[in-house]
DNA sequence: CTGAAAGCGCTAACAG
DNA sequence: CTGTTAGCGCTTTCAG
């Protein structure tokens, strides 16, 4: 079926089959009523790529989740929690307005080229793009070739310098710095000194904020920071049971942990448990991200929370809104994150 | 940049990059290479729309998560340990063998006109309709349109009886009769006789058969079961909690419950720890999907696992194999279960 | 208000 | 082996 076909039906033209589905204003009632029963009852739709090839824009957005960690591992992303919960916000968010999602994953640097293929091929009208590495770069030049772009978890001041002209771009993020901050303090506050850190990927933004957030508010507090009781996970399962595995074989040990994601720690709880070091009796642990796992395992994490649902939500919009062109310009927002006690910390 | 402009720089006609673009043989290397290097100078990458309307494939694939459930939780899916499972390994399947991956997720009986809507504009080659209801004959339909379809979790028996004529349509699915049967036994096994079940909804495949595996096994050994014991939480959480609260309050109790899926089995251990009734001590309990949450609760959940990798990789390959016209009719592939035990079940 | 006609960027006969 | 040409199904001027 084809508008031809649906035009000569309904006894009009083709281009009035077209405006009648564009929902021009010059077509008058009658005419207007008479196209839509044809479309109804013949079932039409209109194709999309002969809309697109005409002009129109393709209402759907691409998100790329980016997972460069645990090659080795063939679940990868299937076993990321945190990664999930985006997929589901972005799908129902876009949906609800109209749009549809094109999911993609980046395994490694070398599928970064993906991204600039698929905006190429003008499969998407933009992109949100999530978790991402130092190649910034391929997406700044996407962005500047004038497709929309929406990177989450990014340092908007770094790509501030070097946008200048940019106006597709849109950063949005959380407040780690300040969440990591506050965590370290509570724990501190609850008398520990001797805390450790279980560290994210560096070349993430939000690794760096709450890497650079635990020492500087150590500092603050003149608390040393014992070089072994930093731990490099990576955000990474296997990489930060190893660590642990490490630390736990050390004849000292932290009274506290602060973990710069929730799966780090989660790992880290369940081989304190199988070590038999009790949480948070023989040592507390915050994460950060608050993944619905958190709530689950016992004892409950403690954790801070980021909002995610608020933050693809805002990408969403915002990207929408640049496409409709009705938003042009370089945003930049950042949502507080916010510390949810649980069981996991106690008094040292 | 169009094929023109390259056909031009590198001094052949349109034809000619198509040519080479589509990887014809009758085209000499050294045009091909001159052709090549253009393309990757510029950074060249045909318009997807303009293939497609010219005669080419999509290369997407729909995938559409049915979740009718909790339509007053604003998170929905967002908290669905399942699904999300399904999403992950179905772009990775796809992206491996090239196929772009759209998701969509239908809330309510009204979104079903959303996957029609989707064939019908000719944005994807196929599709995977996961987790569904009743509304098999929109589906059917699409198929018998000559769109290819691949449903997860339907009966396949049913089917088979309608679509005669359908050379579009892959049915896959886990043995869950045996899984259930195999649970229900091992209960048996055990020594339990007052065995509970939480039903999941009824309207699913999966959900049926389970149940029905559940009365046949007990009728098999001859057990009773006790109504009062059946718990209907369709796999919805705020209704399996009200059912489990319900049966707390009774005066009788079974000693051991055999659990449609894990979510409910969570829900419901959760409930149980809130009431000081232990597992395994006072009540045994198994479920079913093994997701990932279910290892890392303590106690750790005993479960069936279904091999949810395999099945949407089987169907991601076949539906790819009948878009590309390798293989066309009706099929039915099925997986068989596999029990997981671990801390949820003692002898009674 | 509405039809005719051009054109979006590509592929695929067809001819040479 | 390669260029020419005719669409693919739609939107959008441009006339009327």
């Amino acid at each position: 079926m084809k508008s031809e076909e649906i035009a000569k039906i309904a006894g009009v033209s083709r281009s009035t089959v077209s405006r009648v589905i564009n929902n021009y204003s010059n077509v008058p009632e009658d005419t207007k009523k008479k196209v839509l029963e044809v479309i109804s009852k013949y079932n039409y739709q209109p194709n999309t790529s002969a809309r697109v090839l005409a002009g129109k824009q393709n209402d759907t957005i691409g998100l790329f989740i980016v997972s460069i960690a645990d090659t080795d591992n063939p679940n990868r992303l299937y076993n990321n929690n945190y990664f999930t919960q985006f997929v589901d916000a972005a799908v129902e968010c876009a949906n609800a307005r109209g749009f549809y999602v094109l999911v993609n994953i980046i395994y490694c640097e070398n599928d970064y080229n993906k991204v600039s293929e698929v905006f190429l091929q003008k499969r998407i009208d933009g992109g949100i793009v999530i978790g991402t590495e130092r190649e910034a770069d391929v997406l700044i030049n996407v962005s500047k070739r004038g497709f929309p772009v929406a990177l989450i978890d990014y340092d908007a001041e770094e790509i501030k310098k070097n946008k200048s002209d940019n106006n597709n771009l849109i950063v949005i993020g959380s407040n780690d710095y300040e969440g990591a901050a506050q965590a370290v303090e509570y724990l501190i506050s609850l008398g520990h000194k001797d805390i450790g850190l279980l560290a994210g990927r560096l070349s993430t933004y939000s690794g760096r904020q709450r890497y650079e957030a635990f020492f500087d508010t150590m500092k603050k507090h003149g608390l040393e920071v014992d070089k072994d009781f930093i731990l490099h996970g990576d955000f990474i399962k296997s990489k930060t049971a190893n660590e642990v595995k490490n630390l736990i074989q050390k004849d000292k040990f932290p009274s506290a942990i602060f973990s710069s994601n929730d799966d780090m720690a989660i790992t880290a709880m369940d081989l304190f448990k199988e070590n038999n070091i009790k949480v948070p009796e023989d040592i507390s642990i915050i994460g950060f991200d608050n993944i619905p796992l958190s709530s689950l395992i016992r004892p409950a994490l403690s954790t801070v929370s980021t909002p995610v649902y608020d933050i693809v939500d805002k990408a969403v919009t915002e990207l929408i809104a640049n496409i409709k062109r009705n938003k042009k310009g370089f945003f930049n927002y950042s949502y507080d994150t916010k510390m949810i006690l649980r069981e996991t910390c106690s008094r040292k």
